[in-house]
DNA sequence: ATAACTGCAAATCTTTTGCTTACAG
DNA sequence: CTGTAAGCAAAAGATTTGCAGTTAT
């Protein structure tokens, strides 16, 4: 793996928050400012094929961009909220059954797992007509 | 709501596959063949709005489009096939669980739900390396 | 009347591609 | 050497918007 691909790892690695393709250039141009936009792009489909990072639409809560955050060994859910627009993340047990389940009944070979809701987080419900 | 808005309406519930707004769009044009492009995005978007369809993704297996489905009286998961590009459905109690826990547990007030996996479906699961 | 809906064309936004040069194993 | 990666610029694909005319309440 090449110099820039591992500046875009490590970024996406650290990130406090999901990242779409934009902001991940934006911060790598910081150490390197040369890195092209494609390079970008094509360095995301290459760890998406890995399977090292997910891919998450976040309800598109913000436009049809794409978020990606580094796999996790836990499946996990991400509830965006429509008014604060406050991303949080939901694992438990009781997923990891329902993908068991899935795998068992369909006998489907699963790959990857993407769970989102959008709704209303606890503090945003109050005031909200429906 | 307009004679337009109905069709669409109409057509998506008809449908028997998932339909994006190009392939909706030709499809209304049979009827009406005045029908435009802004107009079936901007009925989509309300429809969504007022929760009658949801929104899929299908894990983005033909590009970057969005599919329609009228909102059924149960949420369901999608499974995309990443070598047939079969999509199944899979609804269960489990899933139903698994959303009365998240809203339990977080206090998340869920407007809309999105269970997406890709993978391999069980025919396809013969020859596929990994 | 007043507000919502429509067609049309142009714009926007994100992502992809072709091509040539530069590296890495 | 030989294949993969990178930059650049242009293209592609999906969706949105401004505006002017139309329809519905």
């Amino acid at each position: 793996m090449t110099a820039q691909r591992r500046l875009l790892v490590g970024i996406i690695q650290d990130s406090p928050r999901h990242l779409d393709a934009a902001a991940l250039l934006e911060i790598a141009r910081k150490q390197d400012p040369d890195i092209d936009r494609a390079t970008v792009y094509r360095t995301l489909a290459l760890l998406k094929n890995r399977g090292l990072i997910d891919e998450l639409d976040l309800m598109h809560i913000e436009g049809e961009k794409h978020y990606y955050e580094a796999k996790t060994n836990r499946d996990h859910c991400h509830m965006a909220c429509f008014r604060c627009g406050a991303i949080m993340e939901y694992a438990s047990s009781s997923f990891e059954k329902l993908k068991a389940e899935m795998v068992k009944q369909s006998g489907f070979h699963i790959r990857v797992v993407r769970l989102e809701v959008g709704g209303f987080c606890k503090r945003c419900q109050k005031g909200v007509t429906s």
